[in-house]
DNA sequence: ACCTTTGACTAACGGTTGTTAGTTACGTAT
DNA sequence: ATACGTAACTAACAACCGTTAGTCAAAGGT
């Protein structure tokens, strides 16, 4: 009754420690302080370790999927299609800044199998990604680009966000979002130089 | 006299073990039997396993510290200055890919005194970047922008080649750089669109 | 021929790890 | 009133951690 609250109170301190200090240099005994109840307790509501990395991890690849397979649906104009891509991805990042840190960097650390699902996860990300430029290029407004390498720069560019990312800086994830979709469509150089 | 040999070897061994596993997860146990010798035998050649991991940072960040002061040095045109500081940075990461990745994503787990170091040496680049990219619009090439999130943005994209990177792959570490930096500076979408 | 240095080894240390077992208090439905 | 499931606790497990101590064979200089 109580227990899914408490689980997601677990889970949530297992993201924030993951985060900070790596899945492996985090100890169970650390989480369990986190929250402030015994170390053995935690199994009364979650079966392992690698679970808590597990969830967080497969949780947030959930929220991604769902995000570019609603902006695939609905959006027609490639660019738009982009605009609004990057825009869900960072809003999912500042959201869950812990967790996606976690997905970024930590899922190494899942066991071979659940390696592999993640990777497979992942993959159709990058292809929903893959699949707006290919729209974009098709309506002739994008540049003939190596696609899969298009879609990693722009992936790289966004996933970085989480390195300097303050809930209480200046700037909101959508204007972060805005002026990193310039830079993605425009590039550094004066267009038309003079 | 073999030491050095061994040193090294050893930094070798503890750099691909720390870039595939990450830093907690590797025991110097690990390490040793990379090498094939005994743990503590290792104790004979360096001082502990966290003086591993700051010869892997701090060798790896004066490397690129190095390359950017040439190019600051030497290069006038803002836009030449990019595409070399680009070129060497690719160079840099292919060649030491493993203390790249090191570099990249395990400087955390240095202790706090080192980790302050650390960051003041990242910055010190990163100043490097800002500088050209100010060179740049001073000359009238670059657009006026964010100039530290211009920076980030280009350094996360040069720095995510660590993950796709495979020295057997097609395309050699100048080509990438080439193509990083069409993307870099002119963007995705067509600049003259008909 | 003797001494010193080097670099490997085995054994062990104190501490931490994830996890299990066994117990107990409490709330709820019968 | 009784039975049951829940969720916390303490105690302990075997394994592993980084590191130190002590030993010893081989190599090199004198």
């Amino acid at each position: 009754m109580e227990s899914i609250n408490r689980r997601s109170q677990i889970l949530d301190a297992a993201a924030k420690l993951f985060s900070e200090r790596g899945y492996t240099a985090t100890s169970m005994r650390d989480i369990a302080e986190n929250i402030e109840m015994e170390a053995a307790s935690l199994y009364n509501h979650i079966a392992s370790k690698e679970a808590l990395l597990h969830s967080i991890c497969f949780e947030t690849a959930q929220r991604f999927i769902n995000a570019i397979a609603e902006v695939n649906d609905i959006y027609f104009n490639g660019e738009d299609k982009l605009k609004m891509a990057v825009n869900n991805h960072v809003q999912i990042l500042t959201e869950n800044l812990y967790a996606a840190k976690v997905f970024l960097y930590e899922w190494r650390n899942l066991n071979t199998n659940h390696i592999a699902e993640f990777i497979e996860l992942r993959d159709r990300y990058e292809k929903g990604i893959i699949d707006i430029i290919e729209t974009g290029e098709q309506e002739n407004i994008f540049n003939e680009v190596d696609k899969k390498f298009a879609a990693l720069n722009i992936l790289s560019s966004v996933n970085w966000i989480v390195e300097w990312y303050k809930p209480e800086g200046q700037m909101t994830p959508k204007e972060i979002a805005s002026k990193l979709c310039d830079f993605i469509l425009s590039g550094l150089k004066k267009q038309k130089p003079f």
